[in-house]
RNA sequence: GCCGAUGUAGCUCAGUCGGCCAGAGCAGCUGAUUUGUAAUCAGCUGGUCGGGGGUUCGAAUCCCUCCAUCGGCUCCA
């Protein structure tokens, strides 16, 4: 007998070689109908895999995202057996769970799919999963499994299995389709009853540019037919909230062929908008210590060769600019931090200057894939709201901790709670990808980690993503359809001091270097606006919102009272509008509530003699009569509120 | 850059197994209306159907090519 403990501590006995499902049973029939696969000492295994000694078991359901991670990975199998069916010979590279739903990467030869065929493989798909298929475990001697896909020519999978040792392979198969795969899987396939596919796409082999691109489809399904329809749904919800047609309906920024591609035009109303923002933080750093500096959107080439960029981007960059002096080279501002360096070497430092913590929105233009541009969020002519700290060596992790105060009181200004923080590590494998000393690399990495540690961060380590120059920490937050764009940036160099020979008098009176943070909060102007369009779905906080009031006078007769509204509420630093178009107040309603301004004051005859307005709020409706003042208190009590630290 | 899909008026879309002058709603303009909490009415303007090339008696519709957009991949100082 055995020893198995559930999540709530209590400990049964069964015979060895149980099966979850057997002991799902035996606790209720309810429950092994829900249960997909469970989760034992840890591992997650096939709900009919027999249990061989004391363990912990936790059953794995539909609330729990291993259990959804089961559920999609079968689904997998079950698309690549109807797609086997319908394109047989295909190969089939990699399909695993993700997210939300699961893919599977398929070469097909000369033959091309398109969404055109997703309707008969779903139905495919369903007609198996009604068979109620079994999914067979079975180890395997790496031999076996070789001669198995050498018959079946499959290179992909071939490619696998040379990284996988002898005793640790496993098969499942399915209907008819077998495959190379460590599980779990579902009890059968019949659990799957709702099954949509949803894009195809192309996918490199192994995520490397130089192997053949595979195509990938994309798909998600659901234990119930209505939780598909309602996952569709929201699916569409997300898509009103893009900020690509927010932009556009708001009247916030728009694009121009004639301009170029991924150079961002900001509407008036945009350029509010972002002036508040940069107001907001310039406000912020001024109160921490930061000076505003201003540097030009070129610079000479060899600022580049020095800061080593150019080795690094060159070729991909917009290319350098000529003069009219032979062999003189300009380049359009990938980065703001060589010239940042310059200013800081303007005059001698000394130890009692440091930290030196220079700001500036700085405008940079970087040659973005073509294929990359998206709307906002990834253009090839941005603002960054960057600033480099100038430290010395004992100064690194205060002001590293000091940075991270800044983004997550503007995180909490603005109602980012979703956002996850990324330490950005080298690759040790791969040093040759870095500039700078093994030494100087552990310094910095360490002073990151134990920031995060001193802040309470929740942070996700990556190995090998960090800058060529440096370890960075990203705040990371999703976009109206879960894909998670890097705002936030704080990044350790102790690398561009050193090209740049920075240096500063310590109070020893010798030389030292001194080290750098960059840092952005934002991220860039661009994609923090993109992210927060969608994240307000266009419903700006009122201290951020061009127009905070429409004033809505209900004829032409009170226009000039809306007028006088209008101005005694700018004399509260509220501003706004009048809509004076001759149409009714519900069609002015309409329209102000289309725009998401906040807050409509409808003035006509009663307010006009009471000397009040009629508030409305967006979304909300009618708050009732207010006088000038008391309006004019409300909005400037929300607003503090809203900027309380 | 790569794979796939898409491209009709400022916006949202109809029209496409080739065939009368390419349509609607909204927006815009003109006029009427003077309006009380999510769309007042009428008239008008507006399109080399993404660009170019081809097939055809005839192309928004079929083919080729380029460009752009969308979804991914790769990349992201």
């Amino acid at each position: 007998m055995i020893n198995v403990t559930f999540p709530d501590k209590a400990v049964r006995q069964y015979p060895e070689g149980t099966t979850a499902m057997e002991i799902a049973k035996s606790i209720s029939e309810g429950l092994a109908r829900n249960v997909l696969s469970a989760k034992v000492n840890d591992e997650v295994i096939d709900a009919n895999r027999p249990v061989i000694s004391d363990c912990k078991m936790e059953f794995l359901t539909w609330e729990q995202q291993d259990g959804k991670a089961t559920f999609w990975h079968s689904s997998a199998h079950l698309m690549a057996e109807a797609i086997e069916f319908f394109f047989p010979g295909a190969k089939f590279g990699i399909g695993p769970n993700i997210e939300n739903g699961f893919y599977y990467d398929i070469d097909f030869g000369d033959r091309t799919i398109s969404s055109e065929d997703f309707d008969k493989i779903e139905k495919k798909m369903l007609e198996m999963a009604r068979l109620k298929s079994t999914f067979n475990r079975r180890e395997v001697s790496k031999m076996d499994a070789i001669a198995y896909f050498t018959q079946k020519d499959d290179s992909y999978k071939l490619d696998l299995l040379n990284d996988l040792a002898d005793g640790s392979i496993t098969f499942y198969e399915s209907g008819n389709f077998t495959d190379l795969c460590r599980g779990p899987h579902l009890p059968d396939t019949g659990m799957i009853k709702a099954v949509k596919l949803l894009n195809i796409a192309g996918a490199y082999w192994r995520g490397d540019e130089h192997n053949k691109q595979l195509t990938r489809i994309y798909g998600i399904s659901f234990p119930k037919q209505k939780e598909l329809e309602e996952y569709l749904v929201m699916l569409e919800e997300a898509k009103k909230r893009d900020h690509r047609k927010l932009g556009k309906e708001l009247e916030l920024f728009t694009f121009s062929l004639k301009v170029g591609l991924g150079l961002p035009l900001w509407l008036p109303k945009g350029a509010d908008l972002r002036g508040r923002l940069e107001a907001f933080l310039k406000k912020v750093q001024k109160k921490a210590g930061y000076v505003q500096v201003i540097t030009p959107h070129i610079g000479n080439k060899e600022l580049y060769v020095t800061s080593g960029h150019y080795e690094k981007y060159g070729k991909d960059s917009f290319q350098p600019i000529k003069t009219p002096q032979e062999g003189e080279e300009f380049m359009l501002k990938p980065m703001n931090c060589p010239h940042h360096c310059e200013i800081y070497k303007s005059k001698p430092r000394s130890y009692k200057d440091l930290p030196v913590r220079m700001a500036e929105f700085g405008t940079v233009y970087r040659y973005e894939q073509s294929g990359e541009l998206h709307g906002l969020t990834r253009v090839r002519g941005f603002t960054q709201d960057d600033a480099h700290l100038f430290c010395r060596p004992d100064q690194v992790k205060e002001e590293f901790i000091g940075v991270i105060d800044i983004v997550l009181y503007i995180f909490k200004t603005l109602e980012f709670k979703d956002y996850t923080v990324q330490v950005s590590l080298r690759d040790p494998n791969n040093k040759e990808k870095y500039i700078g000393t093994d030494e100087n690399w552990d310094k910095a990495e360490k002073e990151i980690i134990e920031a995060a540690e001193e802040k309470g961060l929740k942070t996700v380590v990556v190995v090998g993503e960090a800058a060529f120059y440096g370890p960075k920490m990203d705040f990371m937050v999703r976009d109206a359809l879960g894909r998670q764009w890097q705002l936030g940036t704080i990044q350790v160099d102790y690398n561009l001091p050193e090209r740049f020979e920075l240096e500063y008098t310590g109070n020893d009176n010798q030389k030292h270097r001194p080290v750098m943070i960059h840092r952005a909060p934002f991220g860039s102007m661009e994609r923090f606006v993109a992210v927060l369009l969608e994240h307000c779905a266009g419903k700006f906080p009122l201290w951020l919102t061009p127009d905070q009031v429409m004033v809505i006078p209900i004829s032409d007769k009170y226009i000039n009272y809306a007028k006088n509204v209008l101005k005694l509420l700018n004399n509260y630093e509220i501003r706004g509008l009048i809509d004076d178009r001759s149409e009714k107040a519900g069609k002015k309603i309409r329209d102000a509530e289309l725009q998401k301004i906040p807050y409509m004051l409808v003035v006509g005859e009663k307010e006009e003699a009471d000397g009040t307005i009629s508030v409305r709020k967006q979304g909300q409706g009618d708050l009732g009569t207010f006088t000038i003042q008391n309006f004019a208190e409300l909005i400037n009590e929300e607003i503090k509120s809203a900027l309380a630290e």
